[in-house]
DNA sequence: GCGACAG
DNA sequence: ATCTTGTCGC
């Protein structure tokens, strides 16, 4: 995989700032050719203490959403939490994990906001720009925006808006369960994302791929 | 100035 | 995110 708008990351949340006003005009929105899409990667960070662990997990939604390859990376923290720039704290230990596995995935679903973030450039945009790929992000809590209630079924959904402007979808994948927020990283459109998120949500809250990369990196196996 | 605030 | 046991409900 290459980076398509590599920059430095080594920098003060002032310039992390600038650096997203850059490149958010890069995202694209685009129909996703699902008849493309062999196989979807779940990445998620964990921390403890001073160290932090990327995880991924390949699976093949054509084949029972089998488990096709995985990797983890460890490294020390780079960037503090800022609410806004979790990328700058997440991608530099996303990237290495990424060059162990053995072929790139056709989508990269992350444990984050995509657009639903206050520059519209969240952690999956942010990925997806850089790899130039189709991303989503699909987060567990709002960090902008407003949505209606949701009927308690599964599938429920409603458009999640900040700034009169639709930057998302809360989802119920779980009937009676807290719902899931799902917005555009690269490459695909939010009905796509919203589909997708819905579809790999045969379990649990969380789609496979994040639900299975949140184990991996949280306990270090699956 | 006062809250809100992905993971 | 992380610190952490049991407990209520489908």
């Amino acid at each position: 995989m290459t980076l398509h708008h590599a920059h430095p990351w080594d920098v003060t949340p002032k310039e992390a700032v600038q650096i997203q006003r850059e490149l958010a005009p890069l995202v694209r929105e685009e129909p996703l050719d699902f008849d493309a899409v062999r196989t979807v990667a779940g990445l998620d960070v964990s921390v403890r203490g001073d160290r932090v662990r990327a995880a991924i997990v390949v699976l093949d939604v054509r084949d029972d959403l089998r488990v096709v390859d995985q990797a983890i990376w460890e490294g020390p923290v780079a960037f503090p939490y800022v609410p806004g720039l979790l990328s700058f704290r997440e991608v530099p230990a996303i990237l290495p994990a990424l060059e162990q596995l053995q072929a790139p995935p056709d989508v990269y679903m992350l444990d984050a906001q995509g657009r639903a973030h206050p520059r519209r450039f969240g952690l999956a945009c942010h990925l997806g720009v850089l790899l130039n790929a189709p991303a989503l992000g699909v987060a567990k809590t709002i960090l902008v925006g407003r949505h209606e209630p949701l009927d308690e079924d599964k599938g429920a959904a409603a458009p999640l808006v900040h700034k009169g402007e639709t930057v998302g979808l809360a989802l119920r994948t779980r009937a009676r369960v807290k719902p899931v927020y799902v917005s555009v990283g690269h490459r695909m459109e939010l009905r796509d994302a919203g589909r997708l998120a819905l579809r790999l949500a045969v379990k649990y809250k969380l789609p496979q791929p994040t639900h299975l990369a949140h184990r991996l990196s949280y306990k270090g196996e699956l």
